[in-house]
RNA sequence: CGGGGCGUAGCAUAAUGGUAGUGUUCACGGUUUGGGACCGUGCGGCCCGGGUUCGAUUCCCGGCGCCCCGACCA
């Protein structure tokens, strides 16, 4: 894409009611807007962003067997009454409306009423099981307080998958795959160093639920962990029992603040029996489903990435995520020889699959460096009266500040 | 929801009971040209409502919005 089309405008400084890294940098550098406290719009930077986040996760759901599909964001009163969490009392996140034909729906601020009686239509055996769907949505969630910029907004992207399987070893099996899946997400986008598989509270039925939680510094959770041992334990959870099922204690453990990024959390039968999804196995008895269901912040995650991976000049995006694999910078000053040389590079790389944020505006050097620094593209590509002189081209790494010379060939090999 | 802070131009920031200055962005002209370059000219603003006052952006009350701490967080 050329820069010069691109309508988004970098600052200089981030508006003053946004005090979180994260929000100011992606702000400054053009990737979101704020339409309101929690809410942001993503911009074109921004949206490749989360298409780069949606791909890896996609991959690794598909790899897990998972099928994508799209529900709705309104939902009806009816099945959150069966469950008892339409009350404000037990869910205090509800947005809601009334319908102009009469009745009320619901927001979805979770998914997992609807998709279990979506669930009805299709499971009736044992033949039909398992079965995995995940989908991105938008939650909304009415949050008493918004905060930390992206982190923890009242409408975000989610991506939250379900298991439905026939019993305790199907269901466990596909559990602890979906621990595997997680790491390996994580540590695609960059963040597999400092996230962890964290042992939380759990529900009705498990002692504990498993959340991914990445070490940052204005995180809201504190967790304790010891990287040795691969212990990780919420801080909610932490008590003389929990220590001694690890069998450490307090003293191996370190504090840290984090944010989480995914959460995995076993339902057992029960949302399934409420909802009266049940199948027939082989003897023909009527047996309750085992539900999972599996959760990925997206939009946190461009967050945290945003903030965890950068420096005073920017941001620094990994390049599995980055909006484009290279920032070309033309230098020309008008010079013809230049700008020729600078819009081949950009046409052929682009031809081979590339994608390419070229900046062809004639604007100052300095202008052009800043910004690029501030995007955070993995790999800047200068083209100057220089670079023609030796007939090759400088990279520059955007992380280390690394610059070499290479050939346009090293650079078509460059995703 | 409790506590605290803040609302002035697209963004950042100042002063003021007598209608507002600066930086940046933007437009135009000129000089520059490997790290947000320089000079000149220009466009553009007091959150909303009520009160006090001859006069309110300023003081008072209310509302709305935003940020932070806490509580909350499937």
């Amino acid at each position: 894409m050329r820069q010069s089309k691109l309508f988004t405008k970098t600052r200089k400084e981030a508006p003053k009611d946004e005090v979180s890294k994260n929000a100011e940098l992606l702000i400054r550098a053009g990737f979101i807007h704020k339409e309101m406290a929690g809410v942001y719009s993503f911009l074109p930077l921004g949206l490749r962003v989360i298409e780069k986040l949606k791909s890896v996760i996609r991959e690794e759901m598909n790899s897990s067997n998972g099928q994508e599909i799209l529900m709705s964001t309104l939902q009806r009163k009816e099945l959150w009454e069966v469950t008892n969490r339409w009350g404000d009392e037990t869910v205090d996140v509800w947005f809601k409306s009334a319908l102009n034909s009469g009745g009320e729906v619901g927001f979805g601020w979770s998914h997992e009423e609807p998709i279990t009686y979506m669930m009805k239509d299709h499971i009736a055996s044992f033949r039909d099981l398992p079965i995995f769907v995940y989908q991105f949505q938008n939650k909304l969630r009415n949050e008493l307080r918004a905060k930390s910029g992206v982190m923890r907004g009242r409408e975000f992207i989610m991506k939250d998958m379900y298991s439905f399987s026939r019993d305790q070893k199907e269901h466990d099996e596909y559990y602890n795959g979906m621990i595997e899946a997680y790491n390996k997400v994580f540590s695609r986008i960059g963040l597999g160093e400092d996230t962890f598989l964290t042992f939380a509270p759990g529900g009705a039925f498990t002692e504990f639920s498993h959340e991914f939680q990445t070490v940052i510094d204005n995180g809201e959770d504190t967790i304790y962990i010891n990287k040795e041992k691969n212990i990780a334990i919420n801080d909610e959870v932490l008590n003389e029992d929990t220590l001694s099922n690890f069998n450490v204690t307090r003293d191996d453990l370190r504090e840290v603040k984090t944010t989480e990024v995914g959460n995995i959390f076993n339902f057992g039968t029960q949302k399934c029996k409420e909802l009266n999804l049940f199948y027939n196995d082989k003897e023909g008895n009527k047996v309750p489903v085992w539900l999972g269901s599996y959760g990925i912040g997206v939009t946190r995650l461009m967050g945290v990435i945003a903030e965890k991976l950068s420096d005073e000049k920017g941001i620094v995006w990994p390049s599995s995520v980055a909006p484009f694999d290279i920032h070309l910078v033309e230098i020309s000053n008008g010079d013809e020889e230049v700008k020729k040389s600078a819009d081949e590079l950009y046409s052929t790389l682009s031809k081979n699959g590339v994608e390419v944020l070229y900046d062809d505006r004639s604007t100052s050097v300095g202008q052009k460096f800043a910004d690029s620094d501030l995007i955070g593209i993995p790999i800047r590509v200068v083209v100057s009266k220089k670079t023609l002189a030796e007939g090759k081209f400088e990279r520059v790494e955007r992380k280390s500040g690394a610059t070499d010379m290479v050939d346009e060939s090293t650079l078509l090999s460059q995703t």
